[in-house]
DNA sequence: GGTATTTTGTTCCATTTGGAACATTATATC
DNA sequence: GATATAATGTTCCAAATGGAACAAAATACC
């Protein structure tokens, strides 16, 4: 589906309506979501690449780190379905970079527990303002009620999507 | 974001609740949109790659020519906020299979014209069928009025976000 | 009409991504 | 305990991606 938002969709800036997409076709939902989903995360990626020279993955890696006390590669491939490959390479970009910790387990010698550090706490909690606000942007034009309702439709998606 | 579903997330299979992050961060709207967008779409591209040998942009030249009469170059970047070096491979790679005309424009010679040939309309049309069984999957475990409830957020959603 | 600027699509090249192979460690099986 | 299999993270390498440069055509400006 659609990748990125465009500027030039609707007919007041497009004489062909190019927006007609949107109901012209077999999946609407499913294009609509992962229009949204790119409206809301791709500018914010680009951003990120440019300001703090972290690619998608690397923001990942911390994004989970700053909500779970702490995980394993796996773990944090599980959560973001990034092969294993990309997980350790982000690790260990942000490891050199003073971001995270990583203290190797003391049963399992395959795996590490990795930890957020303050350093990596500060970055997240200035990158994460980007995306909230991007969030605002988009998502403001729902009011309270619809909000709320979207919040519900939401959580019992993503909760029936995991237990797949 | 995530980027792919995770089989592992839920308690009943990780005793360390993965899940959590669905209501663990700063922007959790987002954060399920994006992983709801990632669990339609990721696995079927998957498949896409792996029974018919095309990528994801090529694929979404595809679909956009299937919904609209002809399209340039530009359009299907506008459309879906590709790079213009994507769509110009994708251009090239999807003629030479015979999936889609070419016909230069009569006034402008920057520009083509780009329609879908039957044999790519064919092979849309097998392709979406998985997009399809994805969406029911993953929506189907709404009711009828939630759908409905859906449907109209994401509509002016989107209309919303194509307007910025 | 001449020149400057913008547009359109292509090509180049660096970076990112992801499947496969791999080494080490742990678990399962006998 | 020995062997087979699976799990974990790393490394290799090919493919995909995307920014920049580019050429040709169109438009803007004088």
């Amino acid at each position: 589906m659609t990748e990125r938002p465009a500027d030039t969709l609707l007919p007041a800036s497009n004489p062909r309506n190019l927006a007609a997409i949107f109901d012209r076709n077999e999946v609407k939902d499913t294009y609509r979501i992962s229009y949204l989903a790119n409206s809301l995360v791709l500018p914010v990626y680009d951003d990120i690449k440019r300001d703090f020279g972290l690619n998608r993955g690397e923001y990942l890696l911390l994004f989970c780190l700053a909500h779970m006390p702490e995980l394993t590669a796996q773990d944090v491939a599980n959560m973001t379905g990034r092969p294993r490959n990309s997980i350790s390479r982000a690790v260990h970009r942000m490891l050199s970079e003073g971001y995270l910790n990583r203290i190797p387990d003391a049963v399992d010698g395959r795996q590490a527990w990795l930890t957020i550090t303050r350093k990596g706490r500060k970055l997240h909690e200035t990158i994460v303002k980007g995306f909230e606000a991007r969030e605002e942007q988009i998502l403001g034009a729902l009011d309270k009620k619809e909000r709320q309702t979207l919040d519900r439709i939401l959580q019992k998606l993503v909760l029936h999507t995991a237990g797949l």
